[in-house]
DNA sequence: CTGAAAGCGCTTACAG
DNA sequence: CTGAAAGCGCTTACAG
């Protein structure tokens, strides 16, 4: 009887069955209490009684189930990240934050991709509140105040990152879209452009309207004439950046230089002036927004906002423990952009706006 | 007695308690069975109380407990995905389409980082086994094998993507490594490339070392000797192909193509072919591997081999159901690759191994 | 220091 | 069709 031997091989091999703590209990000749005690390393338990019950866990390959645990602690310790797409660098440099964040503090992280569809999103956001997470981070959330209603019935604290809906959100971590689009349209009149083009996104979210008036801000300030023709809209994507680089190429007088929505746009933007031959910065500027890792790689590397993704990440992260913990104030942070400049912009080679002389681009003069 | 408003009410508002099955049975004055019957739509409930039921679940804002509702049917519905870094644009895609296809059954997907590295590794998986997750995928496994043992104890199926450990996995499934480099690099001898380099990943994963395979195989069967300058170890990021590129540029007769471990590799390596003024494929062709969504976009457009990424996380979730459903014949899913050509590669313009004559770089020749 | 008891929020035989 | 009961695997007062 007190030869642990059988029973123990019992439990270790129990056919279909997985080890509970009432099987380790068993084993140890004690209630289940001081399983749970001894596993939890509670100080209430007989450092020796607590040790033998240890091992035992271990041989009988005991492994506690984290569901029962979340059912009576109320907490999961998960969070849920609903992302547009997973593929999207942009993104994925924001989830390895959080990811990262998370994993400091022993938290899982859920994923799901809305695709930018709200409704999508707005499923995730139910199928991650069903699931009992502890807090929920959307990226570019395309429907931003519907949580507001949610926010109370749910229990998990919502954080927004890039928050694209139009209304403002409670808890949110954002770029200064409006600040760094100056800045960088700022850095392009300093060049000497005065026929800079805007790519932007044309599904439209909040990043691709206060980045379109933060062009448009510092055109006003140094006084050059905003033309609406050199407004054109691209997807956020490659695809969309070579069709709308494309266009702007096409026109009569065509831009001397090229902002675009982000990092993505600018290499399709790039890829379209690359076709036609011209050159980079010396026939055209070109520049991005995000400062995708890739930024650093194109040819040539591309003068760009750094948006610090990660950081935006575990901001988030911070943000959602605050919250968490019982926080209730507003949290609106606005992360500032940074202007990185690299060789993708230079001095504008024209003078004036119409140029018949200096250029190096045969093409363009056949443009022309 | 009969009039349920006070009672709604009182359930609706329950201050910090979240409304439960048993409250709506209370509000429904019935028993929470039935409760619980209606709202998974059982046939077994009266049409007009189920429809009354779920009015005033959806009344009283009742969301079911996913955590409550697993402990008893000991489902959780989620899969776990260990990754090395999401940040990495063909993890990304993969984890893409794993995620799509466990969205279209109602799956939940976590998702942890390794960084690639084998106790980080386990530790993610350890975790998600105490989250009873129904199964998981790990992609890049540095451990492999470690897995064997603990299939028997965990209840939850691994299926292991581009598998990097060198001994072979149960479930699996793995793009034709050794095909596939072996085709590219025939399509450079074929281009009359004889000097061909490789730049490796140094990692040393078993893709690495089964591209090299194909790689050397290609050259044997085309009689081109092997040369050990030749092959150099990148990280498979780009920084790594600019050092390695660097190198291979630098020795006395530089290769006239580079296949590389990967396409961030050969991006890296444009990047170091660029700053030197060479151009692709005129002064060198120049070949990657995976076909990331990138590979369109590099100036000029990268020659590949397309592995199918979304394509083969829905494969490892079918797989992975497969042996959730009980399935237990061995899953080694081999996937082939796709050679795609575009513009990095083309012919060799040099006569013979070493040439004087023909070269459009003056950079080159300062190089001699 | 230890155990018996209650309970987290569900599902599902079992008996009417 | 409905309800009472048991139980999923834990944690945690409560009483010794």
């Amino acid at each position: 009887m007190t030869h642990a031997e059988p029973e123990k091989n019992d439990a270790a091999m129990p056919g279909t069955h997985r080890a509970s703590i009432k099987d380790i209990a068993r084993l140890a000749h004690v209630s289940h209490s001081t399983v749970s005690r001894a596993l939890a390393n509670s100080s209430l338990v007989n450092t020796e009684t607590a040790e033998r019950i240890r091992r035992l866990a271990e041989q009988a390959g005991y492994c506690p189930s984290a569901v029962a645990r979340s059912l009576v602690t109320r907490s999961t310790r998960t969070i849920g990240v609903v992302v547009t797409n997973i593929a999207d660098p942009f993104v994925a440099e924001v989830v390895e934050g959080i990811e990262s964040a998370a994993n400091d503090r022993d938290y899982s992280v859920f994923l799901a991709n809305s695709n930018a569809d709200p409704a999508r999103e707005v499923k995730a956001v139910r199928s991650f509140h069903e699931r009992r997470v502890d807090g929920i981070i959307v990226t570019a959330s395309r429907v931003g105040a519907v949580y507001l209603p949610m926010l109370s019935e749910m229990r998990a604290p919502i954080v927004l990152v890039n928050n694209q809906h139009p209304s403002e959100f409670v808890h949110s971590v954002t770029i200064a879209n409006f600040e760094a689009a100056r800045d960088i349209t700022r850095h392009l009149i300093e060049e000497g452009h005065s026929r800079i083009a805007y790519i932007g996104d044309q599904l439209g979210g909040q990043s691709d309207t206060e980045r379109f008036e933060g062009y448009r801000a510092a055109l006003d300030e140094a006084g050059v004439p905003f033309e609406a023709e050199l407004a054109v809209r691209g997807n956020g994507r490659a695809e969309g950046g070579v069709d709308a680089a494309c266009a702007l190429l096409e026109i009569a007088a065509p831009p001397t230089a090229i902002f675009c929505y982000n990092d993505m746009t600018a290499i399709g933007a790039l890829r379209a002036i690359h076709a036609r031959h011209w050159r980079v910065p010396r026939d055209i500027s070109l520049a991005g927004f995000d400062d995708l890792y890739l930024a650093q790689y194109t040819d040539p590397p591309l003068t760009t906002v750094r948006q610090p993704m990660r950081e935006m990440g575990r901001i988030a992260l911070d943000t959602l423990f605050a919250l968490m913990r019982g926080a209730t104030t507003p949290h609106s942070i606005k992360v500032p952009g940074q202007l990185v400049v690299r060789e993708s912009t230079g001095p504008n080679t024209k003078e004036g706006l119409e140029c018949s002389s200096y250029s190096f681009s045969p093409h363009r003069m056949a443009a022309k």
